[in-house]
DNA sequence: ACGGAATCGAGAAGACTTTCTCGATAAGGA
DNA sequence: TCCTTATCGAGAAAGTCTTCTCGATTCCGT
């Protein structure tokens, strides 16, 4: 035992969620135990990584042999909160709203979606994936009155800031943003941004250096004409 | 000018992106110029992270007034290959899927989905937002003949590693994916992912943590029930 | 024309993350 | 039983990202 715990980075919290995926389908497989070794090598990271993340949850495993996945499993469940499922409301029920709650395996991962609120009249009284419509305004008082503190959001950029706001009124203490807007909201709620457009930008900023890197190979190669004829067939554009 | 480029993080990227956002809005309300000190204002980061940033694009600022606002705004769209568009395929023509093909705006940063593929033979043939549905197996010669570099998947986990073997096969180089599977491809292919399970792994850890201390906190002011009745009313759950 | 205030650019310092390294420990085979 | 091998745990080192600091620059009001 032992093992204090320690803090750790978002990016540690997300690669903990993928050793559970990986270990759920060593599970399925029948291994009894895994090593730090063994995860780093299906995920391609270091094995020190690995153990320094699951040193964070506080478990111990045995040298030579490794953790018991069964329990490993059940300890980053317990230290991410997926055995403790948290209630949830959906701010907008365009096509990602809907999306959302088709989502049938966010309850096993501790959020569970019990209704959903749109401005849309067409929308509201309707029922999506099982579950209600209602029109904002009703939000705050229900989410309290089911001490719900969990929210997403997946309404346009506009109405985020609005709907973020009764939310808070709400007793809403975490906040999972789908719009691409930035949130102002009380320092005890946690904001989680989800936002597209952020991530594409990190995805066309490196293809395209990618690209540009590539291109400069080519030319180098098929620049020195004077050089050699055998090269011809590396540029065949 | 000067400034020579600098090497810019993940993270540094979401912001030019999130910058990129409230730059737009401030040349709708007509501002000229602005300055890193806004631009951290409205985000609440610290204005020399956003200096260093802005920074990186290599666009020069002056003392004083800031950075001429319609400049920065181009300035950043081409660092982050926004004005260079980039065709894309989408594989998993779901509820995700066909989500991803309505965000229209897309198109403005950089990616432009241009066919949509699935292997449920209901769908192919079909029309989704105005872009047509093929069999996978057409991907990679779609894709080589119409030398498309950039492939989102939006399929399910088990079906993800089969396509981004046919996406890489088909010479794309940057996969967007919305799997909750770790995909394996070789070192010039870039992969961004997005996965939501990984997503709501931070969020539900510090919601869980949030509370505890709430709970935690409320226990040591009603607790002490010797010490006062004045702080009853501190404590109405 | 001058002084004060706001801002930039860039290097230094600090904080945080990841990777390296090594002693300790447990399993399995000779 | 002993030796080899794989692994853990944890501190050290290296690397990366963020924040601090300060001189230089520009604008604006007097």
């Amino acid at each position: 035992m032992a093992l204090q715990p320690r803090n750790i980075s978002d990016a540690g919290l997300r690669r903990l969620a993928a050793y559970h995926k990986v270990l759920q389908e060593m599970l399925l497989a029948g291994t009894p135990t895994v090593s730090a070794t063994g995860i780093a090598r299906v995920l391609a990271l270091e094995p020190s990584q690995v153990r320094k993340d699951i040193e964070a949850t506080g478990i111990a495993g045995k040298p030579k042999v490794g953790y018991p996945l069964a329990v490993l499993i059940r300890w980053i469940e317990d230290f991410l909160g997926w055995n403790n499922t948290k209630q949830a409301v959906l701010a907008g029920a365009g096509s990602l709203g809907s999306a959302l709650l088709g989502y049938q395996k966010f309850r096993q991962l501790g959020m569970d979606i019990v209704a959903v609120f749109d401005n849309d009249p067409l929308k509201v009284g309707r029922t999506i994936h099982g579950k209600q419509v209602f029109f904002p305004d009703k939000l705050p008082s229900f989410a309290l009155g089911a001490h719900i503190h969990l929210g997403v959001i997946a309404t346009p950029a506009s109405a985020a800031q609005a709907t973020a706001d009764l939310m808070v009124a709400g007793g809403i203490r975490a906040l999972w943003n789908f719009a691409p807007a930035h949130l102002r909201v009380p320092d005890f709620v946690v904001v989680r941004n989800e936002d597209l457009y952020d991530s594409l930008a990190s995805l066309t900023y490196k293809l395209e250096k990618r690209m540009a890197a590539e291109r400069k190979a080519a030319a180098e190669v098929c620049a020195p004409v004077e050089s050699a004829v055998v090269l011809l067939d590396a540029c065949t554009w």
